[in-house]
RNA sequence: CGGGCUAUAGCGCAGUCUGGUAGCGCGUCCGUCUGGGGGGCGGGAGGUCGCAGGUUCAAGUCCUGCUAGCCCGACCA
């Protein structure tokens, strides 16, 4: 997408907080303009806030992809029939959204998709030759959004960085290892004596944000349902079921809560809705918007999407939305500055400045994304 | 579903106790001076006070019922 003139964008910033928000990353949203409160729990999600999250699920799906996910998409209304099956439409109360449709049958909004799944694969695989070799589900409890404790070595696994033969047990043994050894857990869960069996220097106690979850159905779900395969001697089982998944949406309200300072958000380079901001402190200079004009056409021919702030506003409230929306680079143009063919690069996240050319500036901000693909 | 809190202009709030002309800040619109951190001056628009009943000469204010939103819990993938 090309850069965008503010004057022409949908941002709707909120000089003042919302009072029905008061979570830091909720405020935000709000007030960046980027979300917009339909009913309770219930968002739209405006021009910046689309933007960021269709990134965050682009990198996640990317990411899945290349751990060798097979994506496919599934219908959020569903027949009340297979949720007979499993069992769960009695077991869900008013949390679950029933509805009929015009022939009077029975429809639900599906919180999930373990019915649907394992209506898919009871269809169509009905022998062990046709099921992935996988060894081994991964158990994690949810975290929740609480105190955690945890081993140091937890968060410094590079997952990215490795290539695994799943075919190879000890290799795979080796990871599960690596993960179900080190100690992780929540407030509820946490055992201060164990805790205490860690390396003092890789103790840590934070706040902690669940933003995604792996559970183990086992054969809850292809036992009711009856999704068997047929083994290599004939017999018939059903098939151990798991599943995991990240809350796109929930990734990007933590993103803000771990990186925001009083003025706004602080958006890392890989998620940002737009590479950099253009500031002109003089709408109607010449200088000045011929130079804007320049940076803003350059930073688009190599690809770089940034945002114009052209409102007739002034200096002081262009800058509180630029912080506010939380851009990691600013490029400040005014008379002053050119007077001496300088314009100003600013990192939100440092607050540091720089005096360069236009061209300087373009370079560096072409250089600062060519780290962040 | 339980417990607590809230509802007055687009947003944030005062006014409710003690009934008597609908207020403030921000935003918005017009004009003007400005122009490097939410600017100054002048003028304007904008509200069936969440909804429905009731009490009263008179209800934003008192009474009853409802609805919506927020927080905590319960539930859950």
């Amino acid at each position: 997408m090309l850069p965008m003139r503010l004057s022409r964008y949908f941002l709707p910033v909120l000089k003042e907080n919302p009072s029905e928000a008061q979570i830091v990353s909720h405020r935000l949203m709000l007030r960046a303009g980027m979300i917009k409160q339909q009913a309770a729990g219930i968002y739209s999600w405006l021009p910046m806030g689309y933007r960021v999250l269709k990134r965050i699920e682009q990198i996640v799906h990317e990411e899945q992809v290349r751990a060798g996910h097979i994506p496919m998409l599934m219908p959020t209304l569903q027949p009340a029939d297979l949720w007979r099956e499993s069992g769960r439409y009695d077991d869900y109360g008013a949390e679950m959204l029933r509805i009929k449709d015009r022939h009077e049958r029975d429809m639900l909004f599906g919180p999930t998709n373990e019915e649907m799944i394992t209506d898919v694969f009871r269809s169509h695989v009905n022998s062990y030759k046709d099921l992935p070799h996988t060894h081994e589900f991964l158990v994690l409890a949810s975290t929740g959004e609480s105190e955690v404790f945890y081993d140091d070595r937890v968060t410094a696994l590079k997952l990215g960085d490795r290539e695994i033969d799943y075919d190879n047990w000890d290799e795979v043994a080796k990871v599960c290892e690596e993960f179900t050894t080190l100690y992780a857990r929540t407030d509820e869960t946490h055992d201060e004596g164990v805790f205490n069996g860690v390396p003092e220097a890789n103790r840590k106690v934070g706040r902690g944000i669940e933003v995604g979850q792996i559970f183990y159905f086992g054969t809850k779900y292809s036992e009711s349902m009856g999704a068997t395969v047929v083994t290599k001697d004939g017999g018939k089982v059903p098939v151990e079921m798991g599943s995991h998944g990240i809350g796109v949406s929930r990734l990007l309200g933590a993103i803000i809560e771990a990186s925001h300072d009083d003025k706004g958000i602080i958006w890392p380079e890989g998620v940002t809705p737009f590479k950099a901001g253009i500031v002109n402190l003089k709408q109607g200079d010449a200088a000045a918007d011929a130079a804007c004009e320049g940076l803003y056409k350059a930073l688009a021919a190599k690809g770089l999407e940034c945002l114009y702030d052209d409102r007739e506003e002034r200096a002081g409230a262009k800058f509180a939305t630029m912080d506010l929306i939380g851009l990691p680079w600013r490029i400040t143009v005014g008379p002053r500055g050119l007077a001496n063919g300088v314009v100003e690069l600013t990192s939100r996240r440092t607050g540091e400045s720089e005096e360069m050319s236009p061209e300087a500036a373009v370079a560096r901000i072409e250089e600062i994304y060519a780290a962040h693909p």
